[in-house]
DNA sequence: GCAGATATCTGACTTATGTCAGCTATCTTC
DNA sequence: GAAGATAGCTGACATAAGTCAGATATCTGC
């Protein structure tokens, strides 16, 4: 059985870096090295500060200074000492260089279309290649604050709603929860922070405040391709901390007895059972922690 | 949806590039050059013709000479011309060779190995692997005529029997069947073929032939994670050809009502349904065939 | 303002990889 | 056995990528 999934693994190595092969050459058919391109994408993906590309490629500072000269030379971007820090660089695209970008954006999205239009489950294959993505970039997940009105906050609520339609006998209705009030999860008050696996949320937590010592936890979502790996504690250990800075005290959470893995965890990290202190319709459980 | 659909398949090629950049590195950490050390592996993996290295890496002719000389100089293979066509060489393994071909083999294994170890859910990891890799894959799944005593087919076979017994209300048992009589599976009788994908079985068909000019066909299998890419289509379309190679005209079958799929398709491929023509107690639909 | 740290750049070098034309030995066909 | 095809080898060259030791400008802490 071991041996058979060592196998297996493998085999999936070769294929994906078989295919990954023609994936990365997308960058090539454009008349222009790797590492040149790479270097033109990280900076249109906003990677303005030479420091932060040569970490995130991996580069040396010499062979990213010659990139970076190339670059300036075929007029795609332009390079200024940065504002703050004269020693530092900032690398911005010149129109052409966005125009450039975006094609090679287009290119990799055709490439992926490809990929599904090919395949007769193509829900099947996206589940599969989050779950493995997820896992072999656990390591870089990465907890950000994030603007709980913006784009990707929404794409979370929507997805941790639609795991509570599932999850709930009689399915769930954002509505009747109430409406947000997004200033409540911004500092001062609170704060929200989104998971995201190479860009791809995958997991949120709210904190809710008031202006007072106490306030609630809200949607802790964490990805189905993502469960396993330690998120949500994660994501709730930011919440905490946001909490301490922010001199709140005390945190409370409601929860419903169809999510009983959330309910579980939240005994093991120092929760205990409170009275009800809601009228929300949904939950049947109710927690406190003390902080600090 | 479909953005959303596209943006995550691109997580997933960025996942699994940085990731297996870390596995192809595997190949390094032992002091040899990628390329080198693909051209061993390619050697021990059976390919000794030089042509045929040449052709499964891609490589230019000038650049292989060079590669196969290094590992001569290193003494790890030894070339000689071909027997039966002196322009031809053909790469063998020193003894040094095979211990250092090894070695990579157990990099390889300790880095899929590790993969599992840190995944909480191993199976539902690998079961997306195996999806992913025969969708990338699909172009390179090659059918081979195979030994219908050999490892792979009892591996394929177990896997048939494990999907049968799923499937059918009062399970399977092999036995019931009747014993295997490999010979019926072989040229100049039958003839057994496997589909592979990466070097993984992922289907098989049995041309189980009785030296008359009528055969039937058995245990005509597809992975779960291959399903839809037409490889059922393939497997019949090899045991066809080897039929008609072995003058038989005419062409079995016997399945279950619980294969609604499989009976789909060989309506759709010219079988018609016959009256029962056997006693064995788990097929309730008779199909036949007549060949070209 | 000075010492030491920091960020980037330049030049000189190495290695890996790829390309191509021409050479030699061998095979196939007539 | 001669003509042309084929397989592999060699030499000459090109490019991509990476390494490393200074050089230069700037910042930080004292």
């Amino acid at each position: 059985m071991t041996s058979d999934s060592i196998a297996r693994i493998r085999r999936f190595n070769r294929a994906v870096t078989t295919e990954t092969g023609a994936l990365d050459s997308s960058f090539l058919g454009r008349g222009r090295p790797l590492g040149v391109a790479r270097v033109l994408n990280a900076v249109g993906h906003g990677m303005t500060d030479v420091a932060e590309i040569r970490d995130y490629l991996g580069l040396d500072s010499g062979l990213l200074s010659r990139i970076l000269r190339s670059l300036e030379g075929e007029g795609l971007i332009t390079t200024a000492p940065s504002a703050d820090d004269a020693r530092r660089r900032v690398a911005t695209l010149t129109e052409a260089g966005a125009q450039e970008y975006q094609a090679y954006e287009d290119l990799s999205d055709a490439q992926a279309q490809n990929i599904l239009n090919r395949h007769p489950k193509p829900q099947a294959l996206l589940a599969a290649m989050d779950l493995v993505a997820s896992a072999l970039g656990r390591d870089r997940i990465d907890i950000r604050e994030c603007d709980p009105a913006g784009e990707d906050a929404i794409y979370c609520f929507n997805l941790y709603f639609a795991e509570l339609s599932r999850r709930f006998e009689e399915g769930y209705d954002a509505v009747k929860a109430g409406p947000p009030d997004a200033d409540q999860m911004r500092r001062p008050k609170g704060a929200f922070f989104i998971a995201y696996s190479d860009g791809l949320p995958i997991g949120c937590v709210i904190l809710k405040g008031y202006g007072r010592d106490w306030a609630e936890i809200k949607r802790l979502w964490v990805a189905d391709s993502a469960r396993g790996l330690g998120l949500a504690h994660r994501l709730m250990a930011a919440a905490e901390d946001a909490a301490l800075s922010l001199g709140i005290t005390t945190l409370r959470l409601d929860t419903n007895h169809r999510l009983p893995e959330a309910i579980a965890m939240y005994r093991k990290t120092g929760w205990y059972e409170i009275p009800r202190f809601n009228d929300d319709p949904y939950p049947d459980h109710f927690f406190e922690k003390k902080l600090g």
